[in-house]
DNA sequence: TTGATTATGAATGATTTTGGTTGAAATTTG
DNA sequence: CAAATTTCAACCAAAATCATTCATAATCAA
């Protein structure tokens, strides 16, 4: 069996299976193992599988959106440079708007010796909000059990009565025609009040948001700055016109 | 079977059942103890779950328990009376206030199977509150690191919007003239607030709490009915023809 | 065809996973 | 409260799986 032929069969199999072992891999192409183990280091370096102990993966098994715990498993260390790099950004005095979710989370231990006011719509950054002993105001309304945010027109009303002298977001899309996007529009409306009433917004987002766009619009890519940890030159080409984008420095 | 096999299976078992035993486990994955103890250990460090005594738990499961200290404090039994009777008056369809504080923070276990909707301005209800999965709106506002209440005329606003069935508050003093008081005038103005917008209210107050006055008042005795645990004779009389005074049976 | 390149399968020893056993710790029972 | 039971983490040896090497077979290019 030629080698494009079992990599077909074995990622076939595991579209079926989500998981497949060696053992079945070596019958139903009839090869050896150190055959088939070989096709998974390739196909692993391709990125179109994951090899586990005794066999392999799918690589993306659930489409569904990560609960909060799992997100802040995902690209942890590039997320918590963002966000110290985000934090370098606020200035004594400020007042400032963090949005819910994990990588705005991070910038807060590196804030606590800064003296400025906080509003946040994150129930999850409370905790460590006052630890650090930050004035801190919570926007109203409806708990959003998930991600433990506070959406609908109670947050936009309570928002509404504050100005920002900066805004930091997260954002689950980048995107060229889209902008920034987000699953929920109710989180949506959210940070678009939040962006309309701050100076200057910042999204926080990894290199994994680029050239992705979600159901719903937040704003278009010139009405904020990137904060991100890498980019590769096509992407850089590609929007470095249109939006100003700031990265870690390694 | 592989260990993501194994590990998706766990958590899928988790989640239909919200509780599970080692033995299940073995069972269902057909193989021993000791790599399901591996299993969970490591499942639990990624936060996926957390271990308990013979097996493992959903992480945000309904911690029906309170922590020694909340159970510990002053008056905690009368307390989790009280909140019991609180609880039965309210009804399905019933729009509520609760208050922050400890005694009405006992209530929404009692609450658990009713359909209502609830709003507070107390943060720590919010984890148990969205555990069992009732419609929570949060009022805004500054966060008053010690107690963690919001408070001030973000919060003030954020609650003018909303219109209440019932409404429970906590409080420091009952006294004949003074009313109902609180130490700090920013909540005394939001229980105010909380009062004046529903129907009817009730003070949930064990009896060390009578013949007290504290600094802010929020309301007089006539504008609700309070809710305690015992009432001597004395007490009886004083007050009987003020208020309305609910005592729960023994 | 021939020499070079690549793919294959078997063998090796290293690494990981596994299930049983132990005594310690936690929980339940009397 | 103490004994009995259950559950636990730590350890171990056996089994499975792994990466690496090497010789052979297949394929390719000239």
């Amino acid at each position: 069996m030629l080698t494009p032929e079992r990599h077909h069969k074995i990622i076939e199999l595991l579209g079926k299976k989500q998981i497949v072992t060696i053992q079945e891999l070596v019958e139903a192409t009839a090869s050896s193992e150190s055959t088939i183990r070989r096709d998974l280091s390739e196909l692993q370096k391709e990125k179109k599988l994951k090899r586990v102990h005794g066999g392999a993966s799918l690589l993306h098994q659930k489409s569904e959106e990560l609960s909060v715990v799992e997100k802040s498993a995902r690209n942890f260390s590039e997320k918590e440079k963002i966000a110290k790099l985000a934090a370098t950004i606020v200035k004594d005095g400020d007042c400032i708007f963090i949005d819910a979710g994990t990588t705005t989370h991070l910038m807060i231990p590196h804030l606590k010796d800064k003296d400025i006011t906080v509003v946040t719509n994150g129930i999850s950054h409370l905790e460590m909000l006052t630890e650090h002993q930050m004035t801190t105001y919570l926007v109203g309304g409806l708990v959003k059990p998930k991600t433990k945010a506070l959406v609908g027109s109670g947050a936009l009303n309570s928002l509404s009565s504050y100005r920002f002298d900066k805004c930091f977001l997260g954002t689950n899309g980048i995107h060229l025609e889209a902008g920034f996007t987000t699953p929920d529009p109710e989180e949506a409306s959210v940070k678009r009040l939040a962006l309309s009433l701050s100076q200057e917004t910042f999204i926080l987002a990894d290199h994994s948001k680029f050239n992705d766009a979600s159901f719903s619009k937040v704003a278009d890519l010139h009405e904020a700055v990137i904060l991100t940890d890498e980019l590769n030159k096509e992407l850089a080409n590609d929007f470095e016109d249109k939006t100003e984008i700031r990265v870690v420095k390694s």
